[in-house]
DNA sequence: TTGAAAGCGATACCAC
DNA sequence: GTGGTATCGCTTTCAA
C-alpha cells in the first residue's frame, strides 16, 4: 500500500512554485545564509502556504543526525513503571523539548549480543543516553565503538570503566552522610543497612560510605548490621527481617533504595512493628512511591529528573563542540523528612 | 563533524565483497524469494562477518515506513511521572518487542496547531497511538487526514467523534457496577460520587453509569452526592470535603479514579475520619499507588497494559490488511478489594 | 546569491 | 535467479 502519495509537499514542490532550485529552497529552511532576504521571505510564504513540512526521515540519512534523543535501557518488561526511571526520563523528555528532539526508546538485551553501538547505526541516532548500565558485563569496547563514531552519549548514572565519558551520577557520600547525620541526631547510634545491587555503581559505593561514616561517627559496627539487598522491594521485604531478628535490633534502618525500605517497611508492619515509635526508617531515591506509603517515607532526594535533562545536556553539549572533555556530573542529594524517621 | 565514516558497512559494501549487485543482497536481507539457497547463504555469512546492519533510516525513507510506533500524548511536563499512562506504555512497548520497532514519544502542543497527521509524515509515522485525547477540540479533521493517507492509528481510551477508528477502552458501565454491586453488598446506600474529567470520554461515562445504577439499585438520589472532579490527585483533594461536609454524609466515597480516590485519602485523613471504618472509599483505574497507600485502596482494575498492547494490535493490523474495519475494543474491568472498603 | 548535480543507503522494477 | 537503474527527500559541494 502506498503511503502520502497526494498529501506529501516535498521540497521540491515548494521550489517549483517559487521558480527555484530546490537547494535554495533547503538553505532557508535551515537558516543559513547566502539567500536574499527577499526570496527567504517569498520562499517562506509559500512553503508555509503549502503546509511544507520536511521530512526528517530524508534529512537524517543525508545527513546522519537523527534529531532524536536515542534512551537505551536493559530489556526489562517493567521497565516503564519504575518511577524511579521514569523521573529521569521526565528530564530527558523536558530536554528533548529544549534541543526539538524527538524521544526515541531502544531496550537492549546483551544476552542476544545486542550493542549500544548497533542501535545508534541502525538508526542514526546521534544523541544516546544509556540508562542503568549492567556492569557484570564488560561494555568498554561498546563505548570505544561509540566514542570513535562521534557518537554522542551519556550514561546514567555513574560509568566505574576506566574511560572517560559523560555520565551523571549522584553525591552518594553526601547523601549517605546526610542521611547518618539526620539518624546521629534524633538519637541513633545502631543503625541496620540494607546494601544495593552489588553490580551498580551506587549499590557499592553507598555501602562504603555508610561503613566508612558509620564508623567514623561512632555507631556500631556489628557485620550483621548490614545485609545485602538490590535495591528491589521485594528484596527489602526479604532482607529487613534479618535485621529485626538480631537479637540486639537496630534503632534505626537505613534502606540504600527508596523501594527497598518499602519493602522493609512490608515486613515490619507484618511483624506488628510500629514505625517509626519501635524503629525508625529511611530511604534513598526519593521516587514517587515514597510519599504515598504510610507513614511517608523521610529519604535522601535524587535530583532524577535534573539528572535526566543534564545527560542530555552534557551528550548535547559533547556533540557540538568536538573539544568538549566528557564529564562526570555529580548533583547534590537533598535530606527529604516526612514521618518515618 | 562527519559520522560514521569508516565503521559503516552498507549494502553495497556486502555485495561487492560477494560479487553480486546490492539489490541481491537487499532481497536476501528481506528474506524474499528469487535467491538461489546457496548464494543467500554466501551472502548471509559475508553480511554477517562485516558486521552489516541495515540501515532503518533509509529503509524507512524509501518504504515509507518508519519500522517504529509513534505514541503521541498532549503536552505535558509530568507526562512520563503519571503511572496511568505508564502502565500503558508498558503494554505498548512489550507489542513493540513483538513487532519488532522501536518506540517513539512526541508531545504534541495544540495550542500550536501541531497535528497527529503533521507528526506523522515529518517522521514518516506509519503506526500511531494517540493519548489522552483533548476532546475540548475537535480533531475530526485531524483524525481524518491520517485516515486518507493510510496512517494506521488507535486512540486510548474511547473516541467520541462519529468516525469509525481504531480505539481501546475500558468497559466503564460494568466497572460501575462492579463497584456499586460490591458497595450495595457491604450495606452502603448513600454514595458520593467524585467525577472525572468532563472533557474526556471516560469522565461523563462513568458519571452516567453512577447516575443509572446508582438509582437503579435505590442508592440515595440527592444532587450533592455527585461532585465533579478532573481525574487528578488535587481535585480529590479539593472536592472530598464537600461530600464530607454534607449535612447526611455519605457511608462510602466512589472516585471516579484513584488519583482522587487518594486526594480524597487525604482529605478524610486530614480530618480524622477513619477509612473504612467511619467512611468506605473505593477508586478507579488501579494504578500503582492504589497498593501503596494506607488503607490500601479498593478499587476497579483497567487493564492498562493489556489496552496499550492491543492498541498497537489494531494499529497494526489495520495496516497490513486494507480490508480491516476500524474497531472499538473494550476490555473487562475488575474489582480489586484492598483494605478501603 | 543562486542553481545543477552528486549522493546518503536502501527498495523495487525491469531486463536479461 | 540475478544485475542494473531509478528513486525516496533531503543536504552539500561546486560552478556560474
Amino acid at each position: 500500500m502506498k503511503r502520502f502519495d497526494k498529501a506529501s509537499v516535498t521540497i521540491k514542490d515548494v521550489a517549483k512554485r517559487a521558480g527555484v532550485a530546490h537547494s535554495t529552497v533547503s538553505l532557508v529552511m535551515n537558516d543559513r545564509e547566502h539567500v536574499s532576504p527577499k526570496l527567504r521571505e517569498r520562499i517562506l510564504k509559500i512553503s508555509n502556504e503549502m503546509g511544507y513540512m520536511p521530512n526528517m526521515v530524508a534529512r537524517s540519512l543525508i545527513s546522519k543526525r537523527s534529531s532524536t534523543v536515542g534512551v537505551v535501557f536493559p530489556e526489562n518488561p517493567h521497565f516503564f513503571t519504575i518511577t524511579y526511571f521514569l523521573m529521569m526520563i521526565e528530564g530527558i523528555q523536558n530536554a528533548c523539548k529544549k534541543y526539538d528532539r524527538a524521544l526515541m526508546f531502544f531496550s537492549l538485551d546483551q544476552t542476544k549480543g545486542e550493542s549500544y553501538y548497533q542501535i545508534s547505526r541502525k538508526w542514526l541516532i546521534d544523541v544516546m543516553v544509556i540508562m542503568n548500565v549492567d556492569y557484570t558485563r564488560d561494555i568498554s569496547k561498546d563505548i570505544e565503538d561509540l566514542r570513535k563514531n562521534g557518537i554522542a552519549f551519556s550514561i546514567v548514572t555513574k560509568y566505574v570503566g576506566k574511560e572517560k565519558v559523560n555520565a551523571v551520577c549522584v553525591d552518594n557520600f553526601e547523601g549517605v552522610r546526610l542521611a547518618l547525620e539526620y539518624l546521629a541526631e534524633r538519637g541513633h547510634k545502631r543503625v541496620g543497612y540494607i546494601s544495593g545491587h552489588p553490580n551498580s555503581s551506587d549499590g557499592p559505593e553507598r555501602l562504603q560510605a555508610f561503613k566508612a561514616l558509620s564508623k567514623k561517627m561512632g555507631f556500631d559496627q556489628d557485620r550483621d548490621l548490614i545485609v545485602q539487598g538490590d535495591f528491589t522491594f521485594e528484596s527489602g521485604e526479604r532482607e529487613a527481617p534479618k535485621l529485626l531478628g538480631l537479637k540486639k535490633r537496630p534503632t534505626a534502618i537505613f534502606a540504600a533504595s527508596d523501594y527497598m525500605a518499602i519493602g522493609a517497611m512490608r515486613a515490619m508492619k507484618a511483624q506488628g512493628i510500629s514505625i517509626p515509635k519501635d524503629i525508625a526508617l529511611i530511604g534513598f531515591d526519593n521516587t514517587l512511591e515514597a510519599a504515598y506509603v504510610e507513614p511517608a517515607l523521610t529519604t535522601i532526594r535524587q535530583p532524577l529528573q535534573e539528572m535526566g535533562e543534564k545527560a542530555v545536556d552534557l551528550a548535547v553539549r559533547s556533540m557540538n563542540d568536538e573539544n568538549f572533555e566528557p564529564q562526570l556530573a555529580v548533583l547534590k542529594p537533598e535530606l527529604i523528612i516526612r514521618q518515618s524517621c
